[in-house]
DNA sequence: GTGCAGTGTAAAAATATTAGACGTTCTGCA
DNA sequence: TGCAGAACGTCTAATATTTTTACACTGCAC
């Protein structure tokens, strides 16, 4: 079974972290867990982590996430492709909706559901594995673009930073690439011969 | 001014629509609204849309947001560029979750506070309108797939679908155009000869 | 030590991009 | 209705980039 890798879980709350450890051991190959903030950017320098659940409310009676939000910030500067999965124990929408803008994968309310819990944290690192071509990425930004224009490919070039005559190659090219995904496994079709001359 | 396009408002309550259409109508060019979601797609085809505002809750008596979702679905899959703000009486945490991480825009609670809606809405057009360069955007995707890659340039070049030397001339290159930011008018400084040969 | 995986570099051939040009269609407006 | 400007679609030659293939070097596990 492939195990997901080294989770870092953040909480004041020395009860929780412990039981986090023991549901966390099932599926991470390694799980740390801090109860200060302050550690964070320490820990995350020793050594590489792939996620990091991190508690929103830490100075006591102070709840309104601000803390949660500062750290979640912190750690997105330093460490921008780590995703951070966010907790709080009390659901407030704004707070879900800050957190999320600022950048955290996901976000889960205390007392939270153990298989939930995991499966939540799964799921975003799957996500985030799946890295995409730099054809593919480049093809969706220029969807993305041409639409904006409402279709005026000189603007869309303009703004793409790239020769009209470009970008009629480029979505000619990239439109006739969709159905391979690939990972071809040494077996190269070329078929670049299709109206090389006419 | 600039205004800001055209918003297409979507609730059920014929009072909101109406409070909206003068709210909004001092920020965007032209607000349409309709009461029924059935008529977001036509809508939606029969001219192009700057953003949409969705209430969440149609089915009176359903208020669990499943049918906002389903909308907003519908949208993103029809028309993936336009952004599309939520708003709900109900607020609910893992509705505004799922939302987003469905492609919402922003969140926004009832009731609402006008300027913030207002600023809510500028913002989500503002940011949207930054469409980036393919250069740019090929620069972070790389950035973020070495970093993925824990450095292993070797591995970084096979997720992106290109050779280890092209990444190397793409970093290279990528690295020193940092500066020109660059909308040049007319002065095309070129400095190709830099190391053309050696 | 040897093999393996990754790095850094090089040069020629294959491709892609640019700059510039041309005629055609579309669209707003007088 | 007709015109001017904007966008389209296509082409060519000059550049620039990417691929292919190859070589030498480093760190590391066995």
């Amino acid at each position: 079974m492939n195990k997901y890798g080294t989770i870092l879980v953040v909480d004041d709350n020395t009860a929780i972290l412990t039981a986090m450890r023991y549901l966390l051991e099932e599926t991470f190959t390694q799980v740390l867990t801090i109860s200060s903030p302050d550690d964070i950017a320490k820990t995350m320098a020793q050594q590489p982590i792939d996620i990091v659940l991190l508690d929103m409310n830490f100075a006591l009676g102070v709840n309104t996430g601000g803390e949660g939000l500062f750290w979640l910030r912190s750690i997105r500067k330093l460490h921008p492709q780590t995703p951070v999965v966010l907790m709080t124990a009390y659901a407030d929408i704004n707070l879900a909706v800050k957190g999320l803008k600022y950048g955290a994968a996901d976000f889960i309310t205390k007392p939270w559901d153990n298989d939930e819990l995991v499966r939540k944290l799964k799921d975003v690192l799957d996500m985030q594995n799946e890295i995409v071509s730099l054809d593919e990425m480049e093809k969706e930004h220029i969807r993305r673009t041409i639409d904006h224009c409402h279709g005026n490919l000189t603007r869309a070039a303009e703004l793409l930073g790239i020769t009209r005559q470009t970008l009629y190659n480029k979505m000619k090219r990239l439109s006739g690439e969709n159905h391979e995904n690939s990972l071809s496994n040494g077996q190269d079709v070329k078929e670049s011969d299709k109206d090389k001359r006419l």
